[in-house]
DNA sequence: TTACAGATATACGTTTAACGTATGAGCAGA
DNA sequence: TCTGCTCATACGTTAAACGTATATCTGTAA
């Protein structure tokens, strides 16, 4: 019944929402309104091609999610330890770590256990996590969202790399050679400078002229590798050019702010246990 | 279902759960079985003249409580609210409190909205609150329990008083003319000493000669009314007396150290307006 | 020891609630 | 206008839940 709600809420029609659950679109439409009855408020303003929430709706779509996420987690905690995961999982992750490390996890993580049913959602933009229905939402940097439950994965090393032939290698270059080469940004990119700290705990402002910069991660990575100019990029995007030495460390003493990356999740009382287990994966497989 | 299976584990049995909820026993005892089979779990083991709740059962009683409260207070936040109230409210207070103004707005709540059926428990021991199945724990003092949301209510005034006559009146009265009167304690009465504090926050140290003492706050009370002695008394249960002059306050300038009369319920997502109405008039009442 | 009162679990027929199919009406896009 | 999709309602069917009746067990009192 609640479940019902929710997934013609997410779904956008009655209609469908019934052929997810595997009911009769007359049963769906009818567990609607005895809810609504029940409730004693319309919950969704129907016309004949389009549904819309009310605003009784709206609360009661994010209080109802809680409260399923609550029963699921209160029937879970009996089921026997070495019963075999299963269920849906929804995650959304930040597009470029969702393609790579992060997607990594996630599938070794399915292949562990066949029955979970991953749904990977990749989006960069901040999201309103209760509106889309997911379980989990992986974020770098800060979610803004103050009414979910947020745990820091990992945090992520940030490199100046480029091209070998750009600059010379040098273990003990200093930031100031950055001045006068071309700097290929990760938009969106403000105030011109680039704050490095020393391992010593030295703070050092470096100008950047941005010669490029692109909204996508991998266009920027690319344009380094070919030379184009310097770039700030996370270590788990290129550990493999580092390693390769098609890209290097300009300046090995110095690193960009570090960024967190975070899983958040909406509060409810006893977490399912498919969950739980996933965002320790993550969490493992990120650190490690 | 759920209720089902909480109402067997209040009630101990599972015919008088089933008569509680209109139920036929064969229902009952079908519920409880089929709880049991979906959670994989044994919650209850049973001997045809006693039930005893297992291991699992002990912790999914705690959390189908908390869990079926949040289904109330979801589907309580739609109801109109000019509705009236209506349902059970368990509340355990301590007992003179519970005697006397506690119950006075109790009562008056009740007679405001009848639909209300109070359950009035006294009791001074700290309770295992989620055991009891109440709604609502008011005690004065601390609460021993850190699963449950505590909110003060009220502070306690406390004033040493005495019958007329044990002492002349006098409005600059120093507290050192206790020492070498018999003083009335309500046990537990340790360290055998009483803490004073003066409005300009002065603080002073009065050993007490302790005559008698009971574990009965009225019958301090009695006792003090008969010229025992002096004792150590909360304003509200002696603001008559006081001004009825059978009591008087032997220093005016100094109080015993005041204490906090709480409310503990449990942490569930919303609580039921019942609840939080009943909550406001007592804060109204015992602060009025 | 025996009888009884009161407890639980199961079997079986009945009632009730939920479901699916079918149908009519409404709206959008071709 | 026509087609394809939507939602709501009516109706017959299916499935779940319920109550009655019954067998069994146990603690208490005769």
């Amino acid at each position: 019944m609640l479940e019902t709600f929710v997934r013609i809420a997410e779904r956008g029609t009655i209609s469908a929402a019934a052929r997810d659950l595997g009911l009769s679109q007359a049963s769906a439409s009818r567990q609607l309104s005895d809810l609504e009855q029940r409730l004693g408020v319309d919950l969704i303003t129907r016309t004949t091609h389009a549904l819309s929430l009310t605003k009784a709706g709206e609360t009661c779509l994010t209080e109802a999610r809680l409260l399923l996420a609550d029963w699921d987690g209160f029937a879970e905690q009996f089921a026997d330890e070495a019963e075999s995961l299963s269920g849906p999982l929804k995650i959304v992750a930040p597009i470029a770590l969702g393609q790579t490390i992060a997607l990594d996890c996630a599938v070794a993580f399915q292949n562990a256990h066949p029955g979970i049913v991953l749904d990977w959602i990749l989006e960069d933009r901040p999201i309103r996590f209760s509106e889309t229905g997911c379980d989990l939402w992986i974020r770098i940097g800060d979610v803004p969202d103050d009414t979910l439950i947020v745990q820091p994965l990992s945090t992520v090393e940030r490199l100046i790399v480029a091209a070998p032939g750009l600059l010379p290698e040098d273990a003990q270059a200093e930031p100031e050679r950055l001045v006068d080469q071309p700097c290929l940004a990760l938009s969106p990119f403000e105030g011109g400078r680039i704050p490095l700290s020393a391992q010593d705990g030295t703070v050092r402002d470096v100008a950047a002229k941005v010669s490029f910069s692109s909204n996508d991660i991998f266009a920027v990575k690319r344009a380094a590798l070919s030379g184009a100019g310097y770039a700030v990029l996370p270590r788990w995007l290129i550990a493999q050019e580092l390693e390769e030495g098609s890209l290097i460390d300009l300046l090995p003493d110095w690193r960009a702010p570090s960024l967190t990356i975070n899983a958040a999740y909406a509060p409810s009382r006893r977490q399912t246990r498919r969950l739980r287990l996933f965002l320790k994966a993550m969490s493992d497989a990120l650190k490690g």
